[in-house]
DNA sequence: CGTCGCATTGAAGCCATTCAAGGTAGGTGG
DNA sequence: CCACCTACCTTGAATGGCTTCAATGCGACG
């Protein structure tokens, strides 16, 4: 099956290559979705700064949302009062797809910075779908990958120790920025340790924790003093760094 | 806002009852859809035992699936080799929805028991659903409560100590069933202590442990001498248990 | 009857949390 | 400009919850 030389050459082509073809592919996706909204009836444009709230839990529902520029975060509440972050937005993704089955939002969605978000009537929106097939395609693709990525958050809590998981985690941030073009071996978290812990799950003091011995075996550096600022050297290396977490006793089900 | 005399009546009712007519309406609108979706063009029905598999990952998107009966599980592989359970689908619920932006099934369906699944190919759906605002309705309303579904595992995984997680984790299933308008009384886990520790990040002895301890405190009572089957003589107890866990040293964000 | 898979339970050890102290940056007002 | 405050981060030490390792029990099946 693998056998074929030309299948074979293709495979050895530089893993480093075939990453940034990646990229290049997922932003122009981005790009195009934008355009494509750009061209939607009135897109409703709007400027937002760190800590706008863009919508709140129990708000009815009216429109979606595409984040042009800045980066969100989502917050819900349980009924007995836990808080938890249980997501991250960057440029192109979608606000709102919780909100459509109960007609209501379904957590916060709060600003980590500038940017500029355009909202959608969500009742015209589908009448746009209805003409556009690849309106359609967009929105239903951004469905389905926020159902793949919750997937990969509760995979990386399950089975990743902290250490790991914070690992992966400015990964997962890394991989974003590069996905959007911009540039991912720097990157400024717009989170307290406290709100990176909750999104992950342990506490702040092991994040921090975590972050120093990432720092220590020069995994990552720390740019600036407040010691948000973190520059990732070698996303490859930290992807070992996951795995070589994992140990030799991998355990599977079955 | 709340001093009205027959909103007040009505909040008083006993809360038994407004779950009671939740369930109810969560049960017709389940009846519902899959009406809806047997008027589709040529649904693919099919038969499914214990243990078949539905579709693998990686496999062509081509079919999205609703469950008419039985119980499914999601599992997902990640690339250094972790697997885990990600998922549980009952009688309503869609299969699939994860493949649609890669084109290619993100995660192994695996039936848990005996089922009918009802199959239908995602390019005439589409068209169907251009056709039958309805239709697309029932479906987004569906992609956006996994959403919402997946963001609760995240919490209960993030937030909860391991007991609790273990009864949230039945009472979640016991509210699954509640919905169908079957028994939630009695429930037959179809899933070995491995499968439900690795849904839940904990190990096979510890949801063994939390299970015994929530019989001892006659939350939960075993039916079966396999200890397969549970009874949960009242599941709001198991509600304010889950409560109590979280002691009343509660942090939050802010 | 023996084996295999799954479940339970105990004991020891470890990783993450908790508790506590101290440090740094940024803002405010004197 | 400095003192002060607040919010956040870091680090250490002790505790505890969960995991790991190991032994045993139980039921299904050939």
């Amino acid at each position: 099956m693998f056998s074929s030389p030309a299948i074979a050459t293709a495979i050895a082509t530089p893993p480093v290559r075939a990453q940034q073809r990646d990229d290049e592919a997922a932003c122009q996706r981005i790009a195009d979705l934008l355009a494509q909204i750009a061209a939607t009836p009135n897109p409703q444009r709007r400027l937002v700064r760190s800590g706008d709230v863009l919508y709140q839990a129990g708000a009815p529902f009216t429109h979606l949302h595409v984040l042009n520029t800045g980066i969100f975060k989502l917050l819900t509440r349980s009924a007995d009062g836990r808080e938890q972050v249980v997501g991250l937005k960057f440029r192109g993704d979608w606000l709102g797809f919780s909100a459509i089955s109960r007609g209501r939002y379904a957590c916060d969605a709060v600003a980590m910075d500038t940017g500029e978000v355009w909202s959608l009537r969500y009742d015209e929106l589908l009448k746009a779908c209805a003409q556009h097939p690849a309106l359609m395609a967009a929105v239903h693709a951004a469905m389905s990958g926020e159902i793949m990525r919750d997937r990969d958050s509760l995979m990386s809590v399950c089975t990743l120790p902290a250490d790991a998981r914070v690992a992966d985690f400015l990964r997962y941030w890394a991989d974003s920025l590069a996905e959007r073009g911009l540039r991912a071996d720097q990157i400024r978290l717009r989170m307290t340790r406290a709100e990176i812990g909750n999104y992950l799950g342990m506490t702040l003091e092991t994040v921090s924790r975590a972050l120093s011995r990432l720092a220590r075996v020069k995994l990552i550096t720390f740019i600036d003093k407040g010691r948000r600022d973190i520059a990732i050297p070698d996303v490859r290396a930290l992807e070992d760094f996951i795995q070589r977490c994992l140990g030799p006793t991998e355990q599977l089900l079955h």
